[in-house]
This record gives C-alpha cells, structure tokens and sequence, in this order.
DNA sequence: CACACTGCCCAAAACGTTTTTGTACGTCAA
DNA sequence: TTGACGTACAAAAACGTTTTGGGCAGTGTG
C-alpha cells in the first residue's frame, strides 16, 4: 500500500518533542488565564458570549504565548483542512517527467494564486498511482490535469465521495457530471488551421501525442474534420509514449508528398519539427511553416533556434484559475457551470513568408 | 485573526455529509470483520499479532470496501503530516505577483519533484503574513525563499519552534544556525562581470533590485568589490519597489558617463534594459551589453525581443529539490549541511560583439 | 416567593485514528 | 495441578481541537 516507509509514521513526533517542551496547545492558555478550554476556544473565535473583559484577557494571553489552533486538530474535528489538491502528470514510465512542462507550471501558478485568494492552500500531487500519496495527505478535493483513459484518480475519487474538478473532460463514460474546465479548441483549432491555410499552405499535417487525454484526441479529431470539410488530404503522425518527438517529425516530413505546413500539439513537437526541418534542410518558414499549441502565455524553449513559432495559445493560467475557483464553488455547494476558456493564435515568424 | 471568513470553518462537513452517508472508516472494516478497530489498525499496518488469516480477511474487507485511513486523523496522533511548506513571494504591495516569475516556478518544480520522490507532498503558501494561511494550513516544515529583513514568518517558525529551511541566506541576526540553500553568488558575480569585462566593457553597470534579502545585498555587495578591486567606477541603479524597471534603466543608461555594459539582478530587468535600449537608440551588443541573472534553465520571456540574453544562470530547480532535501534531513534528525549551489555563465549574443 | 430569563462560563462528547495496556485462552513444563 | 508463557485479540487512552448541552449565579417579572 505504501512505497519507501511513508514517512508520515516514521519518526515519532520528532516535532513535538523538540526542544524539552512541546508545542503550546490551548491548554496552555486555558491554564494560563485559569479558565476552561471551551472558553479560551470560543473567546478566540468569537463564538459563545464571553464578557469583553475575560476575551481580552485570553487573547492576550494566547499572543503572548504564541498559541496558534492546530491544523490537524482543527481539521478533524472540522472535517475540512482548507487544502485542495492538484494531481499533475501523465502516467508515463517517467511520471513526473511532464511537472516540467511549461503547461503545468502556468496552471498550478494560476491554480495556486487563486486558492490563496480564496483562502485555501494548493498541495501538488503526482497522478502516478502507484504511489498513495495523493491519498495520504488530506484535502477537501482534488484537482484533475488531463485526466485518462480509465483514470484510477477519477475513480478513486468517485468511489470516496471526493469532490473533483478535472481540467480536460474526462473520457471515460460515467464522468459526464464532473465539473470541468476546457480550452475552445473546437475555435481553436479552426483558427489556426485557417491561419496555415491563409497563409499560403497546401497540405497541412499534424504532430499529434501518445497520451489518451480528452485534449489529443479532440485536437485530432478537429483537425481531421477540418480537412475533410476543407476537401484536404490529413496526414498526421504520433511518436510513440517513449520516442524521440523528432524521430516522428522526420517521418512526418520525409515522405513524398509532405505537408509543407505542420501544427504540433505542443510546444516540445514544435522544437522537434524545427530540428527536424534543419536536418532535412528544409527554410521556415519558406519550405515548412510550423504551428504549436503553445501551453502558457510564456513563450518558452524556442529562443535557442531563432524561429519565433506561430502559436495557438492556451491560458493555462486561467485554466488553472477557473480550475480552482470551480472547485471551491462545488466544496461550498454551489452548482458549478462547465466553463470554456478561449484559446488564441499568434502569428509569428514561423508562418510569415516572405 | 484571520482574513476573508477561514473556509476551514464555515460550511461544517459538507464532504462527510454529502450524498446519504459518510465516509467509511476504519469502524466499518471492523464491524465488517467482525474484529475490534485495533485489530483492523494493527492488521492493515502489520504491526501486533496477528493471525495470518485474520490479517488477510482485514486486507480483503479493507479493500473492498474501499477504506483508506483519514489522513487527518493520522496526522493527529502521529503528530507529522508529511507535508513540506514551501513561502513564496516577497511582501509587496502586490503580493505573489512574484509567484509568476519563473524563478519561483522553477523553485517549486524541482521542489515539488524531489519532495514527492521522498515520499512527502508540498504545499505552497503565501509569505504574506497577513493572511495567516501558512499557519493554517498542517506541515512539518518549512521553506522560505529569500527571507527578507525582520522576516515575519522567520521569526514565527522560531516560536513554534517549526523547523526550517531558508533559500538564501537570513539576513538577520540570531538565525546564523538555520540550514540554508544558496546559489554560489561569490564565484557567478565574478564570473560574469569578468565575461563583460573580457567581452570588451569599459563601464560596467548594475540594475539592482529593491528587495531587502540576502540575493539583492550580496549581488550589489560583490559588484561593489568587483569594480574596487578592478579599479572601476560603479554604476548602480535600484527601481523603487512599485516603479517600472524601465524607469531605472533609463536613468541608469541616460547619463553622459553611461555604462557600456549592464548586468541585471533579474530576467525582468533584462527586459526592461533592452527597452530602454531601444528608446534610447543603443545598438545591443555594440553599444550596451545586456547581461542578467537568469532564474532558470528555461529562457523566457525574451524571445519577442530577439536578442538571446548573456545570463548567469542560477539552478533554481536544483536550489528548489536541494532545499526539500535539506528540509527532509532537518525532519529526519540529520543534521544538515549548508549547501551551495554554483551557477554558471551563459554567453549569449548580447554580449558578442562582431 | 416562584419563575423565567440572561450573562457568563464549564464538563464532556465528538472527530478517526494509533498506541498502550490489558485479557482470555490455550499449551507446555514441573 | 499449577504456574509460566505465548498467542490472538480487545478496551481504553491518547492526539488537540470544536461543539453540545448544560450549570450557576444574578436580575427582572408576576
């Protein structure tokens, strides 16, 4: 059930019993000020009716001694602990590999600046679930990046009546009434094949991923009905879940009759199409122009190749924004709504012809 | 006390209360069984004796009915939550504005990878004192990143006797014994005013910040040594703490002795010489060189200026995974080294004159 | 004088675990 | 037959709060 000796159980109260002493509890103000724990409790809080004169004297007794309520304490009885949590990362022989991603940075930014507004702390969780962290340490609910094909996350949650909100509609049926925050790739993808096609491309491909998310496979299948509708061939390639992204480049551009405009569905495809154009010598934008569903409204990666690449521009701060504030609304019984954020391209060099 | 209405205590079990029944405890294994909640307990953790078929028919009864032991309660009597805190942000006027800068990002994924590889989750929490969240929220400990002057949150970890782990050193008296993370200033500053220096520079100038920690004090402290031993005049310019950096830049380059080369204490600063630059008509590298800290191995942000930045890059990731290492020993009763983590010097075309 | 009411406070029960300290029942040796 | 000992389990005491349900004066009202 546990991996490496869960530390939680480990060493015994190393904390408490630092230090000849122990932390000061509200006993110790109780004792201080000669009254009972109830009411040092209820003056603190302002809850019971204390004559003025008796709450001042506890809050100053508890400042002068430091007293502050514990958490854990306070979280049991209260049933909430103000924490909400983020699991992040494909499922990959390397799990975590993807908290690196840019993606993920920027959501869990947005995601933990709004928590704090509202009061709550964000705890980021692996999705791995190998490892029970995400089950060890409390929350109130829990936060779903991408989730996938038969998520053990989602159905664990289901199963213990854990509040969750996942970011990308989940794809297994059964989740339908899971609240959910999406990017309009539905707009999104048009605009940017639209922009390849205005642009000047002839035959527009895809450098699509491994992962079984709802965002892959929505992608391909947008980008698919955009051809068909636009009476285009599609040629779309996927490195498998451990390959080298640029070895499906070179396929994807080797072929006779390659497409001479390729969007890659993220930012690490994008720097694996504009290597795989400089090795196969091909110009861009002349000979190949190269779109990326770039994850955050920093650019990042691209510096080092001089290629400034057009971009369909997730918000992923707002996704992880609007993730959290969905989240709180269900804790505090509200009904969320299914929220879209909108998605945007910018143009840049990478499809700019002379 | 607190702020906003403490969500730990408003809506009083929503989660256990939802839907028609709470969440299954260790009493349901037990009644299930048959057995007392101490044999279930002392099953499921193999920790007294007992009979392996008991022991088996716990595990079976456990798993189907889907039980995991409340972290919460867990906590309480263990005392240890295994939870790492981790403050960001300086105390400003806009509080966690900082949280977006890379540097934090960067921080808080190699933090966040090296905690979870240990087997503890990370926490995030503002540094602002006055939300009492960080006090709210259960952990074992603590990180600070770059501790201001008369650091609340220091001196409030030393009460409650929470332990601690800075990134960058306190710069205050009386925390000489708390461990700390620090990026090897002494030998980068060198380093990368003997690059301008080496490059080409006559005037070396430095965009300072307006944050009162150990980062800022030692940058400008080392310049300061650095232009003495070398027989220069220093050129220091410091934006106020809510003033547009571009600001200072202009000042720091509009003089008729003007700097030919400037390093910046952050990436943001980078942007704003490169503005002022371009207001001012300097050709980079020719006229000015752009040097700057970098605060991770992720270039951002300067991308749309076409001009890749010379950088002195700090590790922040592996400033971020040594901190939670260093944090883990502290709580593991290891005593822990102060650790120094080098940076190294990027050249970059900035600073490469034809 | 009885009664209700109010203002102030407290004891005890909960919260869900883990840990400590038993207890009942055998078995084995003397 | 008895005491000692090991085995398998259970009762109860923690852990530090908040909440529940009073209690005990003093004060006004009939």
């Amino acid at each position: 059930m546990t991996r490496k000796g869960d530390p939680i159980m480990t060493s015994r109260k190393s904390t408490r019993a630092g230090e000849a002493g122990r932390r000061i509890g509200i006993r110790d103000v109780a004792q201080a000020t000669g009254l009972s724990i109830t009411t040092v409790s209820h003056a603190l809080h302002g809850k019971g009716q204390i004559a003025p004169a008796t709450r001042e004297r506890v809050r100053r007794a508890a400042e002068e001694l430091g007293y502050r309520p514990d958490p854990v304490a306070r979280g049991l009885v209260s049933g909430r602990t103000g924490i909400l949590g983020l699991a992040v990362g494909h499922m990959s022989d390397r799990p975590w590999a993807g908290t690196y991603r840019p993606y993920y940075a920027a959501f869990s930014a947005g995601a933990t600046m709004t928590a704090v507004e509202r009061d709550y702390a964000l705890v980021v969780v692996p999705s791995d679930p190998a490892s029970g962290l995400w089950a060890r340490v409390p929350m109130d609910g829990l936060i779903i990046v991408d989730p996938v094909r038969e998520d053990p996350l989602l159905a664990d949650c289901a199963r213990r009546r854990m509040p969750v909100v996942t970011d990308g509609r989940p794809i297994d049926p059964g989740y339908e009434d899971v609240p959910t925050v999406e990017s309009d790739l539905e707009h999104g993808m048009a605009e940017v094949l639209d922009h390849l096609r205005d642009s000047g491309a002839r035959r527009v491909g895809l450098l699509s991923g491994p992962e079984p998310d709802a965002y892959t496979q929505d992608s391909e299948r947008l980008y698919r009905e955009w051809c068909a509708a636009a009476g285009r061939p599609a040629f779309v390639e996927t490195p498998a879940a451990s390959e080298d992204p640029v070895e499906a480049a070179l396929r994807l551009l080797s072929g006779p009759d390659r497409p001479d405009a390729v969007h890659g569905l993220n930012e690490t495809y994008g720097q694996a199409l504009v290597i795989a154009a400089r090795r196969l010598s091909l110009r861009i934008p002349d000979d190949l122009m190269v779109s990326v569903m770039r994850e955050s409204d920093q650019s990042c990666g691209t510096e080092d190749w001089d290629v400034p690449l057009t971009a369909l521009s997730l918000d992923a701060r707002r996704l992880g924004a609007e993730s959290v504030t969905m989240l709180i609304d269900v804790l505090e019984g509200k009904a969320p709504r299914h929220v879209m954020v909108p998605c945007t391209v910018v143009a840049r060099r990478s499809t700019r012809r002379a």
